[in-house]
DNA sequence: GATACGTGGGC
DNA sequence: TGCCCAAGTAT
């Protein structure tokens, strides 16, 4: 079986989209920036906040300077306000340990705050140019339906790096536009629902092409409903304390018309855990 | 390894 | 309309 990536290179010199992310001489810190916001959020949402918050804090040590609850505030309705803190997190460690420059070891990366399998490969590879696979959703949805012929991937494995390292040409140049490529692939073409078959470059040598488009065997783990989940009222009580900051909110005015007291007394408690509230006498406010 | 974690757009 | 999905990570 001829690899995938030859096509995908060619396809990407002339599909890439122009991103924020592609410009040349867009930083290490940008980067790192970027693939923290596009962490579970789409790309068109992230592109404005990313901007602006690069305009606010132009290096790690910028960001590291600020309060946590600024971080949290900028981060506004981008979803999972976790990754704010764990980002002003990153950018202190990089900062104490770092000397304020963004490591580009896969290892040093990994110990980051808020960085895992995905980001620390995106940022060595994309920012810095070394040779590794980089595995996101997009680019196991490529692997699952190109290489083993099924409609959606599996869950996410720890194989899924070496599958995708298989297919890395030597070139480290060349490697990295195959991992860009795959993932813009299966961000415009080979898309979760409706693949725009015709337009893939893949599409000769597609093994779920061949075999006819086979149906995924197991049905993906359905999400959560949203409607009047904890994380609902999480969100509307952070939601409160962004929009009031820097100034506190008295504990009886956060959410005093919620449909379930104890559900959002159960919130307030869980965002003090995760360090995403402060708590002082009966005032709420977002970590100092 | 399964689960929790936001928010909004597309069909 | 309601469901599915989105450049994942930590526990």
């Amino acid at each position: 079986m001829p690899g995938l990536a030859a096509p995908l290179i060619a396809w990407y010199r002339d599909a890439a989209r122009d991103l924020p992310w592609r410009r040349e001489g867009f930083g290490a810190w940008g980067t790192l920036v970027s693939e923290f916001m596009l962490q579970q959020t789409p790309v068109n949402r992230v592109i404005p906040h990313l901007e602006a918050w690069l305009e606010r804090w132009p290096t790690p040590s910028d960001l590291a300077a600020s309060p946590p609850a600024e971080a949290v505030t900028r981060w506004a309705n981008l979803g999972y306000p976790r990754r704010a803190l764990w980002l002003h997190r990153a950018a202190v460690e990089i900062r104490d340990r770092h000397d304020g420059v963004v490591p580009r070891d896969v290892d040093a990366l990994l110990a980051l705050t808020g960085i895992g399998d995905y980001t620390a490969r995106a940022v060595a590879v994309f920012a810095y140019g070394d040779r590794h696979p980089v595995v996101d959703t997009n680019t196991r949805r490529v692997l699952a339906r190109a290489v083993e012929g099924r409609a959606q991937p599996g869950p996410p494995h720890r194989r899924d790096l070496e599958r995708m390292d298989a297919e890395l040409p030597a070139d480290i140049a060349e490697a990295a536009i195959v991992n860009a490529a795959a993932m813009e692939l299966g961000a415009i073409i080979c898309t979760a629902r409706s693949p725009k078959c015709d337009a893939c470059p893949l599409a000769a040598q597609c093994a779920w092409r061949a075999a006819g488009y086979p149906a995924s065997e197991d049905r993906r783990r359905k999400q959560a409903t949203y409607e009047g989940s904890d994380r609902q009222a999480r969100g509307a009580v952070l939601k409160t304390l962004r929009e009031a900051a820097p100034t506190p909110v008295p504990l009886f005015a956060v959410l005093p018309d919620w449909p379930d007291a104890t559900q959002r007394d159960r919130a307030i408690d869980s965002l003090i855990s995760d360090g995403l509230v402060e708590a002082e006498d009966d005032l709420l406010h977002l970590p100092r």
